[in-house]
DNA sequence: TTGACATATTCCTATATGGGAATGTAATGT
DNA sequence: ACATTACATTCCCATATAGGAATATGTCAA
């Protein structure tokens, strides 16, 4: 088997930096793909393009506006991603602790 | 150019299941290869593969304790992840409450 | 040394990508 | 109807998989 699509989840969707670039720049807002474009530098089919994969995995939701397509972050879809790094939350405040210690240790000696 | 590599950074390296998986099992503490196979059922060598992956972008660190590898996950390289996501709480949270509020407005009418 | 155990690597292949270039499609103004 | 604006899609291609099978490497025990 190959790599799993890029649209098979919002783990593989954001592993493009792109893509995360793109979804934060919607999180401060509807925006039109022009919009996207100027802000971000890309050549306009790859923004469509990574819209799109966005689109399909539901991180962002679309209107049209006459002949603009204003696009919008759906943070929900993100929560996820937030979770599953959370159960390690405790593990890295955990790690840290242990870090400083042996620091503070060796500084005594 | 093709999709980056999975071992260019942690977002790519979690965008495979089985890695997510193996990562979740040594937040509870470290294991050899052998206990990863036995409790995920991945075939082994599938499972040394994935680790290494998990090894260059720094989310597993090792140890040789006789003939047994003892993985565990360090913590530290999921946080910019997890703050990655974080950006987008304020925004779901918001997104929430707009949602519940258009729900209870439809049950009054 | 030899064998058994534990893990890593290599070879193979189907598949999905992301960028570039070109083209298609939809909506608006005149 | 037509030109223009705003996006989307298609085609092409180099590249990197992930799994399966086989094999290599490393460590210990007798």
């Amino acid at each position: 088997m190959a790599r799993a699509a890029t649209t098979s989840d919002a783990f593989n969707a954001v592993a493009e930096p792109r893509r995360r670039e793109i979804l934060q720049f919607l999180a401060t807002g509807e925006r039109s793909v022009g919009e996207i474009v100027m802000r971000l530098g890309f050549e306009q089919p790859s923004v469509s393009k990574h819209l799109r994969v966005l689109l399909e995995v539901k991180l962002v939701e679309v209107r049209r506006d006459g002949r603009h397509m204003l696009y919008r972050a759906n943070a929900e879809a993100i929560r996820p991603l937030h979770e599953w790094t959370s159960t390690f939350e405790r593990l890295w405040k955990h790690q840290l602790l242990q870090v400083k210690a042996r620091a503070e240790k060796k500084s005594q000696a």
